[in-house]
DNA sequence: CTCGATATGTCAGAAAGCTTGACAAACACG
DNA sequence: CGTGTTTGTCAAGCTTTCTGACATATCGAG
């Protein structure tokens, strides 16, 4: 059927995706997500609008796919944090959420998303239409979870991991204290549940 | 005739060409170059063979452009070098020579061609059979020079440049001193060629 | 509310790029 | 000297991208 795609065509293939995005990205700079056409972004791109079409579908999946890709940057420092914490849980969970909060606020992509007054913006796919980015980030937060304690059980896992995603996803969007004691009032919210779970049920 | 290309096709045509140096740069690790087949870069890369003499012409071709890509490392550094030292002629070819000098000697790919033994290497493509390598690296040299004292007549930099860029090699090849000493030793040797053309004549 | 303009999503056909299998010529080795 | 491998090239087949066109949906102006 769909023999392996060789590196080269693998490789095509992302800088396809990447080229996209990189000119979503720089459109966005300039007006609301409503305001920026699919033929707009392949132009930007140097790509005809039927190749976006064929390689991300639609408009909406092209932007959950969009926030996504730049859920990349975060996700890799959360899971860098989870590792480096193997030997206590709890502060695992703090660390990581506090990681997030605290490099969201300063990055330029969120901002653009935190302005959206509610017209025409990109607030919706990490909301309303963000089952995409939530199924995504959760099941990458519960991988981790699963190869550092491995006596969890994958569906305690991926209960925390949801809950934590959509959490974090919440306290980027409405801040109510610091990155510090956010993280921490997480931490001890979740900590009877993740020493039940880390036990073994 | 020759449209301008969009730029993913530009993109993805260097994505072709690095995938194939990539290839032979981690066989060359392997074995030399005459044990190298242009097939087993081709595979190595992920990519048909048709694909490989199409992008590069012949196993000659290939061999020059590669040691150009190769070159593209330390170019870079050189001509920084010059541009860190616009006020002060002689210090900026001693500089660069220096750098060049330098970390050339600490290359792998590099160390890989000194270590030819006449047997089956790529010594030859920087030296008998470099002059892609010479004119570019010339060019790019009296390119910088051009740029950064418009006095200079383009006849006389360009000489100056093929000559640095032949002593350059030479001296890699072949070191007496160290890369201090040379690059100083050199700076003394041309000086006087450098104030003639530096007065505009 | 209706009209006109623009955007989305899709399609078929042309063009470009990559793959495959084959081949002659050159070369390398025993 | 012959056998096997490599080089360089070709044609045919696929896949991907481009182009132009179209129906449909959406938005703003009058």
């Amino acid at each position: 059927m769909s023999a392996a795609p060789t590196p080269y065509r693998l490789a095509a293939r992302r800088l396809l995706r990447d080229s996209l995005f990189q000119a979503a990205r720089e459109e966005l700079r300039k007006r609301p997500w409503a305001q920026i056409t699919m033929g707009e972004i392949a132009r930007a791109a140097g790509v005809s609008r039927q190749t976006l079409y064929n390689e991300l579908g639609s408009r909406e999946e092209f932007a959950q796919a969009f926030v996504i890709g730049e859920g990349e940057r975060f996700i890799e420092a959360v899971e860098a944090a989870v590792r480096a914490n193997v030997s206590d849980p709890h502060a695992a969970l703090a660390a990581a959420l506090e990681l997030f909060l605290s490099t969201a606020r300063e990055d330029p992509f969120v901002r653009i998303l935190l302005n959206d007054d509610g017209t025409g913006g990109m607030l919706p796919f990490v909301t309303t239409r963000g089952e995409g980015l939530v199924e995504w980030a959760s099941a990458r937060i519960a991988a981790v979870m699963l190869e550092n304690w491995p006596r969890v059980a994958r569906e305690d896992a991926e209960l925390l991991a949801d809950a934590l995603v959509r959490l974090s996803i919440s306290y980027v969007a409405l801040t109510r204290e610091s990155a510090q004691r956010t993280a921490d009032a997480v931490a001890r919210l979740l900590g009877p549940y993740v020493d039940r779970v880390l036990a073994g049920g």
